[in-house]
RNA sequence: GUGGGUAUGGCUUAGUAGGUUAAAGCGUCGGAUUGUGGUCCCGAAGAUCGUGGGUUCGAUUCCCACUACCCACC
C-alpha cells in the first residue's frame, strides 16, 4: 500500500499504492472542494498541470448536489472526470471553518447550511457513507479541527471525542466496504491527529491512533491561527510516533516553504487552497519568489509570470497580458494565474521527490526554502 | 468672435453659506490569505485646492485679471 523507497534525514521518498494508480510520494493535493478547483479550472486543464490527486469535500458535495447524486452518475471519478486519485475531507475543517453555523454532540455534528439555513447533521458514520458513496480513493475520518489557541481542557476533550469517532469512522467504513453496492470497496481511510498546539496530547493523541491501523495518518488542526514556528515544533515533536508504514499527510499546508519544511519533518502529502485562492488574487509563485501581477512595472514587460516556468500560462501570455487582464476584471486573468500557480506547485513537489532522488534535498531545502518566501527579484 | 460653465492628490468627483490635521471612489504601493462561507479583507503614500493679484485678522471658498478645457450661439 505504501512503499518506503528511500530518506534523507527525516525525508521520506516513497509510492502510493491506490486503486486509481500509484502516487509518487511526497505529493500536493489540488483542491477541488466542491468537484471543481476555483477559478474555472477543469480536469481537463488537471491533465496538463501534472496534478497528482484531487481533492474533494464531503461537507460541501454533500450539500450540492448531494451524495446520492454523485453515487447516481457513477462516483466523482466520472462525475467531475478525473481518473487519478481523489482524497475526499470529511467535513471535519467545516466544523472550525463554520463554528458560527454548527453545534457538536457526542453522535456527531449538526450544521445550518451556510446556502440556505437548512439543518443538517454529520456524524463519523454519515461523513463515511457520504464518502463511500463519493466513492474517493481515499476517505478522511471525521474529526473536529479546532482552532489555535484552544484552551488545554477542551483540546483535550475535544481529541477523546475525535478518537471517539475514528473508532466510528473504522468499524462503519469496514461495512460500508463489504456491500456490494459499494462504488470503491477499496477506499483507503485516514486518521486525523489533533491536539491543538500543546505537543503532550499531540503525541499522546498519535499513540493511540497508530494502534488502530488506519490506511494513513493526518496531522490535522495546523495552520489555523498557530505562528508557524509552533506548527514546525508541533510537527518535530508528533511526527516521530507515525507508524513509519503509513504515508502522513499535513492537511491544509500551506506555502512553497511550509511543504518543503513539512518534508524536512517527515511529510509525504500536502494540500493547500493557497495556490488556488492567492492566484485569483493575482499573487504568483514563481522560482524567483513571489509576484504581485498587479504591479505597474509589469504593465509592459514582455517575459511570462514565470522565466523559469513552462506552464501553459507562462508558455502563452506575458506579465503585461496578465497584469491587463487582472486590472479589466478578465475572469481569464484568475484561470492563467491558477493554471500557473498550481503547476508550480506540483512542480515543486516533482523536484522535491527529483532531490530526494538525488540524496540532495538538503541542498534543495537550504536554497528554496527561504527564497521562495520572498518577493521576485528578477529587475 | 459672443455668452455661459468648469478648474480640488495619477484619474473621476465631494466639500467648506471664509476659520485648527481638505473627503471619497478608482489608481499606485504594501500587508494578509494555509483540510476554500473570500471578484475579498486591512493598511500606507500621495493635493502649496489652475496662475497672478485684491478684499479680510484669516481665502481652496468672495472679487478681478489671465490661462486651459467644455458647452451653446454666431
Amino acid at each position: 500500500m505504501f512503499t518506503l523507497i528511500k530518506t534523507e534525514g527525516a525525508a521520506r521518498r516513497g509510492v502510493l499504492h491506490t486503486v486509481h494508480g500509484d502516487i509518487q510520494t511526497p505529493f500536493f493535493m489540488n483542491v477541488a472542494t466542491a468537484a471543481a478547483i476555483k477559478g474555472a479550472v477543469s480536469c481537463m486543464d488537471l491533465r496538463e498541470l501534472k496534478t497528482r490527486v484531487a481533492l474533494c469535500n464531503t461537507y460541501h458535495l454533500h450539500l450540492r448536489p448531494g451524495s446520492e447524486i454523485v453515487y447516481k452518475m457513477g462516483g466523482l471519478h466520472k462525475f467531475m472526470n478525473w481518473d487519478k486519485p481523489i482524497l475526499t475531507d470529511s467535513g471535519g475543517f467545516q466544523v472550525f471553518s463554520l463554528s458560527k453555523l454548527r453545534k457538536i454532540k457526542e453522535e456527531g455534528v449538526y450544521f445550518a447550511s451556510h446556502i440556505d439555513g437548512k439543518r443538517l447533521f454529520i456524524g463519523p458514520e454519515e461523513s463515511m457513507q457520504i464518502q463511500s458513496r463519493l466513492g474517493s480513493t481515499i476517505a478522511m475520518a471525521f474529526d473536529e479541527c479546532v482552532e489555535n489557541p484552544a484552551p488545554e481542557d477542551y483540546v483535550r476533550s475535544s481529541v477523546e471525542r475525535t478518537t471517539r469517532w475514528l473508532a466510528r469512522c473504522k468499524e462503519e467504513m469496514a461495512r460500508l466496504n463489504s456491500l456490494p453496492e459499494t462504488l470503491n470497496r477499496d477506499q483507503l481511510l485516514f486518521a486525523i491527529n489533533q491536539g491543538g498546539t500543546y505537543d503532550k496530547i499531540r503525541i499522546e493523541h498519535m499513540k493511540i491512533i497508530r494502534e488502530m491501523e488506519l490506511d494513513g495518518y493526518a496531522v490535522g488542526g495546523l495552520a489555523v491561527g498557530e505562528p508557524t514556528e509552533v506548527m514546525y515544533h508541533i510537527l518535530d515533536e508528533v511526527i516521530p510516533y507515525a507508524p513509519v508504514d503509513k504515508p502522513r499527510y499535513l492537511m491544509g499546508v500551506g506555502t512553497p516553504s511550509n511543504i518543503i519544511e513539512g518534508v524536512y519533518r517527515g511529510v509525504d502529502m500536502f494540500d493547500c487552497v493557497m495556490p488556488s485562492r492567492n492566484a485569483r488574487h493575482a499573487t504568483i509563485f514563481t522560482w524567483r519568489g513571489i509576484l504581485h501581477a498587479t504591479n505597474e512595472r509589469y504593465k509592459d514587460d514582455p517575459r511570462p509570470m514565470d522565466t523559469e516556468c513552462d506552464c501553459p500560462a507562462c508558455r502563452n501570455f506575458s506579465r503585461a497580458y496578465i497584469r491587463h487582464l487582472f486590472k479589466a476584471g478578465e475572469q481569464l486573468a484568475g484561470r492563467l494565474a491558477v493554471i500557473h500557480n498550481l503547476y508550480f506547485y506540483n512542480t515543486l513537489m516533482d523536484r522535491i521527490c527529483e532531490a530526494l532522488d538525488n540524496g540532495a534535498f538538503t541542498e534543495f531545502r537550504n536554497k528554496y526554502s527561504p527564497l521562495l518566501a520572498e518577493k521576485i527579484t528578477d529587475d
